[in-house]
DNA sequence: CGCTATGTTGAGGGAGATCAAAGACTGTGG
DNA sequence: CCACAGTCTTTGATCTCCCTCAACATAGCG
């Protein structure tokens, strides 16, 4: 079966692009440069809810397009901060390593999410991005998005809400964290997962898992091994059937009820 | 022996505040306005690293000041987001009910600190605030703080930073309880508000708790009774002397050993 | 074809949760 | 002033969920 969660082959030819520079084709700062408004991307990723007005303000700052390879960082802890960073396709982890050498992974983020906001308050990124698959992404200047917005207000408002957003989503995967069970855990990152999917026009029930076992246990704050039992339980139970990185999600309201007991 | 933590008596009186109104001098909206160039906290609250120039736009916006007594909220989760808050004199703790009714705490603030950015992302307050001892907060109105920020990038700068500040803390925390155990865990919790005890010029190593061991268990993500079991396992290994919400670290080093290896 | 990386499953142990009881402190009302 | 209830904290005993260690299966890749 085809999965219906891998990005198409049209996923990016179909975007409106401007071309530049024609030098270095197969360079990983792509000589593209985007063009917000007629983006597919645009009802998810930093111009939603924006006006005309502010569109034509995202549209002249011509964000340029770099492509990241599987494994590869997009940026490192510790690096200077510039620019924040929207995903246009494939996958990417949040992460910093340890003292001890272990990973500690912060989130995950899927087409027309922001990165990189973590490095505003240092001045340096505080984690790493690193591609889970071939990815490509915007970079957007912080500081030019900072000039801009002193013109339009509504601008201001949406950064602000962005951030705002990121601040939201790390309340709810503290309280992840702070009061769940690895069932409950792991029913959440999958229910959330299947909605952002389904947000961009894939298959909410039916889905390829970009990240290890390693990986999801270190976000949900549980060993690999828990992970791997928790989904052989959940196929146990009838809500879902697990191959591997395939997922198919059978019974969406069994696992909405796992959870329906911790948050309203 | 008296606390260096507790709030001593001038610790609002030598504000310099502009009286706007008279009437309603016990109100909980206080008729005091403030002036941020001359306020004792300016290193460490909003207008930390301000120019002179931004600094006399926060001037011209004169906050008002509220009280808030123990026990009572600043505001709920769920109410329309106004204003972000910052903390003039006392605690608070930011919480949310799950739907079991169990409570769990997302943050501690004290004097100089910003609470409410999370409502910015719905426009209704995520979280709650409540006042962990009687309690005096500036009101900050977003919208203001936006429409005056346009004239001053330098001011769009510093209220980014505020919230990317907010995120890098969340993250922290989402370390903390993804990756600790309960010794670690309450070992940071120490740390952390000793350093700000510090910064706020009490003494960092001898202070008085506002939280209940509850609020801590919950915070850190752990049950009441290990909080306190743990307490007293710091003082069988010299690390520090508890006597109920009174404590004493006597090793500081020693508390950090337990945290070098998690955290570089 | 091994070799490595990744995932699954089992057995056993331990850190922390849960249940329970008692002490310490606060405020209230007699 | 004391008795009392109510809240918070400490400590003990037991249990359980998840970690740890280990073996094996499978897939991708030189």
């Amino acid at each position: 079966m085809t999965s219906s969660a891998a990005v198409p082959a049209s996923f990016t030819s179909t975007m409106r692009v401007i071309p530049v520079t024609s030098r270095n084709p197969n360079s990983t700062i792509s000589p593209m440069r985007t063009n917000c408004s007629a983006c597919h991307l645009r009802d998810l990723c930093l111009p939603c809810g924006m006006e005309n007005a502010d569109m034509a303000t995202l549209d002249a700052m011509a964000f340029s397009r770099r492509r990241v390879l599987m494994g590869e960082a997009l940026y490192s802890a510790g690096e200077r901060f510039h620019n924040i960073y929207a995903v246009r396709s494939g996958t990417f982890k949040s992460s910093l390593v340890l003292a001890d050498g272990r990973e500690q992974v912060s989130g995950f983020h899927m087409a027309g999410e922001l990165m990189g906001m973590d490095g505003l308050a240092q001045g340096t990124h505080a984690s790493s991005a690193t591609a889970l698959e071939d990815t490509e992404v915007c970079a957007i200047p912080y500081t030019h998005l900072i000039e801009l917005s002193a013109a339009n207000p509504g601008m201001q408002h949406i950064v602000g809400r962005l951030m705002s957003r990121e601040i939201v989503r790390e309340h709810s995967l503290m309280l992840l964290l702070g009061s769940m069970n690895a069932e409950e855990r792991l029913a959440a990152f999958l229910l959330n997962l299947s909605q952002r999917l389904k947000a961009r026009g894939y298959s909410p029930s039916e889905f390829h898992l970009r990240m290890s076992r390693a990986e999801i246990g270190s976000f949900l704050g549980m060993k690999l091994e828990t992970v791997s039992r928790t989904f052989s339980a959940f196929q146990q139970q009838g809500l879902l059937e697990v191959d591997k990185k395939r997922v198919r999600i059978t019974d969406l309201e069994g696992l909405q009820r796992a959870l329906d007991v911790r948050v309203h």
